[in-house]
DNA sequence: GATACCATTTTGGGATACCAAGCTGGGATG
DNA sequence: CATCCCAGCTTGGTATCCCAAAATGGTATC
């Protein structure tokens, strides 16, 4: 039912995300054949999509997973702050109370005590289902891809005390200026949630730059 | 130099852009392979890559060129000017005049009386090249990609009288808005300059649809 | 001990062979 | 004449093979 190539793909894409490969480490399409056990077509259709998504690169004649990347991480925050607040502007016209209840209900599924995987997950769910309430494809796909490439940097960061309670006092407090159509007041919630949030990724990130390479990761600075 | 991966890619894409072959049409792997004297290893390949950009696609089991979607269109005419307005106020920040002369330049390289494709390109190019200057990659790409998957229905759009004169002129205010590092009116003079165009854009699609459709393109209703 | 050089291996890019799943068309059947 | 069915062909998906170029590693030289 499930092609090889989509196999590998998403095996692929899952062992980068949860960085079984490091960031900066090298692959190479034999390599990645005999790990899967398929062969090279759909290795390279596999390389060739995530190519497109940001998870891996190449370095000269050769593949390499991104390396985490500051430069790219803080023009990857910006293009997502615009997105999102255009995203989260038309979601407010919509007023789609039932997508809104799901939302709520990601919210009320976790808080600050579960485990840290739980969180991370559903931090990135609501600002990519937030996106696709907007209705438009294109909003919610440029949210979703840039999420996905943010994951890494976000799973490594290193959160302050309280950090998990204010993100998700932001989230529940952007959510009731969506639900109240308040657009102006959402979109400024949103954009100072994701400026916020994406200077202290910075900040973690290049203060622990030595710990993670210590990891064996590849870090690019800005 | 070039392999042959980027050049069928680069071909199949200007055949496409270009309406060699048209909105809807169906492709082959071995079709494509035959037109280009390539084998199906790069063929592949590329029709991978024209997939990302949304120039092809696949119906069942089969490529397909991209039809005129006029749903798609739009929500992706919004998606560019979130993306584009917040590129431009970036721009006006940086304040590099060097690459607002190469601006300038493009459009006193053209004017209504330019060829038609002229026209064509150097319109597209100001808005790529206004969002390269925001210095940010992603925002940057975000505007091309988006610009290139608009072009065969901008080209196909039948203008009124004047709206090349007028859309320069648009074009010459906001660049001016630029140089001066006025970010809000730029932003507005961009806002409306896009959305004005998409509505004008939209209507002509509507309208012509049934002149499209007997040259063979496929046009899909929003 | 450092370095320049060359043989060997490895690698990605390309070409081709094979396969299973659909599609097509023509003929048998009612 | 309409309908159904099946053989053959076409298609995308996959598995290998081949090749030129680049990386590798050992060795002779200074």
């Amino acid at each position: 039912m499930m092609s090889q190539t989509q196999s590998v793909e998403t095996q692929l894409r899952e062992m980068i995300l949860g960085l079984d490969i490091g960031p900066g480490e090298k692959l190479t399409e034999r390599g990645v054949e005999a790990r899967f056990a398929a062969s090279r077509t759909p290795v390279r259709a596999a390389l060739l999509r995530l190519e497109t998504e940001g998870l891996v690169g190449r370095e000269g004649r050769g593949w390499t997973v991104a390396p985490i990347h500051l430069g790219e991480i803080e023009q990857l925050s910006v293009y997502r702050e615009a997105v999102e607040v255009a995203a989260v502007k038309l979601t407010c016209q919509r007023n789609d109370q039932t997508g809104l209840d799901g939302l709520e209900a990601l919210l009320v599924s976790c808080d600050a005590r579960s485990a840290r995987e739980e969180v991370h997950r559903a931090g990135m769910d609501f600002h990519i289902e937030l996106a696709r309430l907007s209705g438009n494809d294109f909003l919610f796909r440029g949210v979703r891809d840039a999420m996905t490439r943010l994951s890494r940097a976000r799973w490594l960061e290193v959160r302050r005390e309280g950090a998990r309670e204010r993100a998700w006092a932001e989230h529940r407090a952007i959510l009731a200026a969506v639900r109240t159509g308040d657009a102006e007041t959402a979109a400024r919630l949103l954009a100072a949630h994701i400026s916020g949030g994406r200077e202290r990724l910075l900040a973690s990130l290049a203060a622990d730059r030595r710990g993670l390479k210590a990891r064996g990761f590849a870090v690019v600075a800005a």
